[in-house]
DNA sequence: AAAACTCTTGACAGCGCTTTCAAAACCTGC
DNA sequence: GCAGGTTTTGAAAGCGCTGTCAAGAGTTTT
């Protein structure tokens, strides 16, 4: 394997000092013509490639963001970190990514891994390590969460309003006539977005003058089977409902097959919405309605975010809002069905 | 922002030397029991954990893979790097991820990225760079690729046996007694993938005896979309089919939902058959009969690979298996339609 | 032509850690 | 109680780079 040159290889081609080609690579003085000359010709010739670990050392600052995830392949999280790869473009900034999945020990190992790798700043996202913790977290390396907003961190906290968003889907589905609206709900009991959801989901109701009804809620948790199991479990029950309202997409992928199955047609006989507008539900058959979350644009801004909180000059997070996507899977309540 | 701690600060506070602390830390040699226990309650004390970047320097490696992906958020690439983490798992390595966004320039820039962070060896996945180019790299660092084969380099990459793979599947349409077989491409016309998977409908054709009719032929570029505007297309054309293999699922997707537009029912109408058996695929409606490519496993193989290879003791990579998965979305020729 | 500056350049310390090397400490056995 | 051997320990160099500092070269001024 051919040796790897270093800086002072360099310098010994060139016939200058090391100084100097650190120079020039940084741009951080002039140097007269000829050496410079001399020097670029030498990196040229070597092939050489400054080591950023070493950069990173003597300069005490690693060039990384660290960036916890719960799972990489994840569609949901997929999008975010695109969108903070994306923010990270051309800021010489680079993105190292942990994944927790789902689970907090697993996190807070991710967590550590990421400091002890010095990033320069963190970001986390579907994060469910104890606020206080991440306050903690905060004093000592710059941090910004998104999808969820902790007390005292509110400025590096990028998150949609739950409540708000998820009652957009529900009173669409009010609007268009339905009454008996079902609802599968994503995992977590204390906080979060499913809580956060499910409330919605009861306020809305209320508002409406609608009873909420235990029997048509099912717990799920994200992912498609738990809304295949969802719908199958709801049948079980005889619950009679015309639409289905899904804390996320995914869940809502899994419900729309379970009523495949049974050959209830969608939205003829029952109505389906979801909760996130990935990218795949454009594609879906039917073309599912869904509350978007800006994904990629959330994670853009995370990066944006830590990078401004680097540079020194914090910006504020705009608030993100969530919108209401009409497809194919919802349509007016016709007879009564289900 | 409370400090940071070096090795020295808890020698100092271990009253001991910092080498000692580093034996302690790296279990390099033996230390008498008192001055252990001073330090690892320094440790604790300080919070104190080591700075991974100033290891890899002194060591002189990073404990970190490179891994050049195309899309951190396409469902393919997903996977596959979800199999990579999980390979690298408990290995004390950890992954960093560049994305080339399927542009050779942008590829480039990713490897120049991670080569200048000294990343102890690299796996690439869909990588369309040059053969050359890689078998170059390969000199400098330990290599890896996923879904493709370098000549010279084949201990060293993961694929699988794209034409016989893709034959499985028109193999099985043609057994359902299909014989107008449209088929929606992937994009790159020299080699890769797209061509290998073109040329094994070919030849599975021309061995059952049937005739390649170009005009059953559409070119995609393995995105939703095209797998939409691939029908469109055919049907603008006034081809006639009765089933439609597509180069990957994703384009069977947007495939599936053209004929939903235009009232064509799948299997009933037109059969339609993938590529990769994405964890969606499961999903969608009718779940989709696919080829399965073990994607995470080639993720997860790619990374023991690239261990081992470190590790001096290179693993031989066993030949990847392509397999059918008969789902819903094929069914046996009744009438013809379409 | 010497004094007073201004630029350019190289030496060197240091980033936080590892790792040799040799000195210090501890054991043996006689 | 000391020579000889074995451990344990610390000093110091070095990984590849940056950044300070002061010396050297080059200009301008008087």
């Amino acid at each position: 394997m051919p040796e790897i040159k270093t800086l002072s290889d360099v310098a010994t081609v060139a016939q200058v000092s090391p100084s100097t080609v650190s120079r020039i690579l940084n741009g951080t003085a002039v140097v007269a013509k000829d050496k410079r000359e001399r020097v670029l010709k030498a990196i040229e010739e070597l092939n050489y490639r400054p080591n950023v670990i070493a950069q990173g050392l003597a300069r005490g600052q690693s060039m990384t963001i660290g960036v916890v995830t719960q799972a990489i392949s994840s569609p949901f999280y997929g999008e975010a970190l695109a969108g903070v790869e994306e923010g990270l473009e051309g800021s010489g900034y680079h993105a190292l990514f942990a994944s927790g999945h789902w689970r907090v020990t697993e996190e807070r190992e991710a967590l550590a891994l990421l400091t002890s790798r010095r990033v320069d700043a963190i970001i986390l996202t579907g994060s469910s390590i104890p606020d206080h913790e991440l306050q903690e977290l905060a004093q000592t390396v710059p941090t910004v969460v998104v999808g969820r907003t902790i007390p005292g961190l509110e400025d590096f906290c990028i998150s949609v309003d739950n409540v708000q968003a998820a009652s957009i889907g529900l009173q669409y589905l009010i609007s268009l006539g339905h009454r008996q609206i079902a609802y599968i709900s994503g995992t977590g009991t204390i906080q979060g977005d499913a809580v956060e959801r499910l409330e919605a989901y009861r306020q809305t109701l209320k508002k409406a003058g609608l009873k909420y009804d235990p029997n048509l809620v099912v717990e799920g948790d994200y992912q498609e089977r738990s809304g295949l199991f969802g719908i199958e479990t709801l049948f079980a029950r005889g619950a009679i409902f015309t639409a289905v309202a899904c804390a996320n997409d995914q869940s809502a992928y899994g419900a729309r097959l379970a009523l495949y199955r049974r050959g209830i047609r969608v939205p003829d006989d029952v109505s389906l919405i979801g909760f996130d507008d990935l990218q795949s539900s454009m594609y879906t058959t039917p073309p599912l309605t869904t509350v978007r979350q800006p994904i990629v644009e959330m994670g853009r801004l995370a990066s944006k975010l830590a990078l401004s909180i680097l540079r020194g000059t914090p910006i504020k997070p705009s608030h993100i809002q969530a919108q209401l996507i009409i497809r194919e899977s919802t349509a007016i309540l016709r007879g009564t069905r289900a």
